[in-house]
DNA sequence: TAATTCCTTACTAATTTACTAGGGATTATA
DNA sequence: TATAATCCCTAGTAAATTAGTAAGGAATTA
């Protein structure tokens, strides 16, 4: 379990596909704008995410990334481990002969934090943001992407 | 809140720290064989936790370093924010007028998030390794920082 | 005094993070 | 069909972080 800047970004741009879900694939470049991250290195991410099944693009106007599976069976976990490399806990490999060969004990209690965290954050799914009232109404106050999206076609386009 | 593998080697390295709290310092050249980092580097580790107070150094033969407070009030938080300096979660700072200037809907989930990890990492602290009843088993069955240093020293002066 | 340890600084190597550039593939719309 | 918008892919590079090397000084024990 690692968690950095590269897997912030990607939590926080699924956040964003899953509050707007419903409204229609978001763009990279909307997330680009929002986040002031560079659109290519958005897309090196976001080829990760898609091998994980993170996501699903759609391309062509109109298109963008939408989520690969329903919102709640999508976990923070599942995002961090799709896009950050875990570290490596197991530096004395038996070689240095660390306490007469046996796994370093510290190495031991480590692995068992960084499980409880993974079980953690692999509790907390992308439904959780959605469903909160308060960030409804925060999303609702704001200029989303989804509008965004809405205000490129003529309203007779959405009316049809 | 950030995790890396500097983050890791200051949680171990603590942790030994904490096992072997009641025997003595316990000196980096311990810490950098078992674990396999250099040991300068841990130096510049162990630099920031004790400015953090989460260390006292002991010089001279017999030295090392020793916990700077009861483990119980020690968690892994506070080790974690000590070395890992903390990502800065606000890239748009209102300059990219994301979403009409409100503060992206994004950042403030996942300030929720961090909080939330924040407070998972700072309720865990350094007490529960060394309460545990495995870890105790685990810790007696090995050669031990703690019992490299003892023998070091000839009985007669550990009797007395 | 000599050995052992912490303590500090400066520099460098390795790795990761983030970006730039260029192009291709697909698709909605005109 | 043509055009534009989007995803998609690769290669290279700049910037930042991580990790290590080197050198020495300060405190303390024996």
């Amino acid at each position: 379990m690692k968690l950095s800047t590269k897997g912030r970004y990607a939590v926080t741009a699924m956040m964003d596909l899953a509050i707007h879900d419903t409204d229609g694939p978001v763009t990279l470049s909307d997330i680009s704008n929002c986040q002031g991250i560079s659109l290519s290195y958005l897309e090196q991410l976001f080829a990760k995410l898609r091998q994980a099944g993170l996501v699903d693009g759609v391309r062509g106007p109109g298109g963008g990334y939408r989520l690969g599976k329903p919102p709640q069976l999508i976990s923070v976990a599942d995002i961090i481990m799709a896009v950050d490399e875990s570290i490596d806990s197991t530096r004395c490999k038996g070689n240095l002969d660390c306490n007469k060969g046996e796994r370093c004990l510290t190495h031991h209690l480590w692995n068992d934090l960084s499980d409880q965290l993974y079980d953690f954050l692999n509790e907390i799914t992308l439904s959780e943001f959605i469903k909160n009232p308060e960030v409804r109404k925060i999303s609702q106050r704001q200029d989303t992407t989804a509008s965004r999206i809405a205000n490129m076609f003529p309203p007779r386009s959405i009316a049809s």
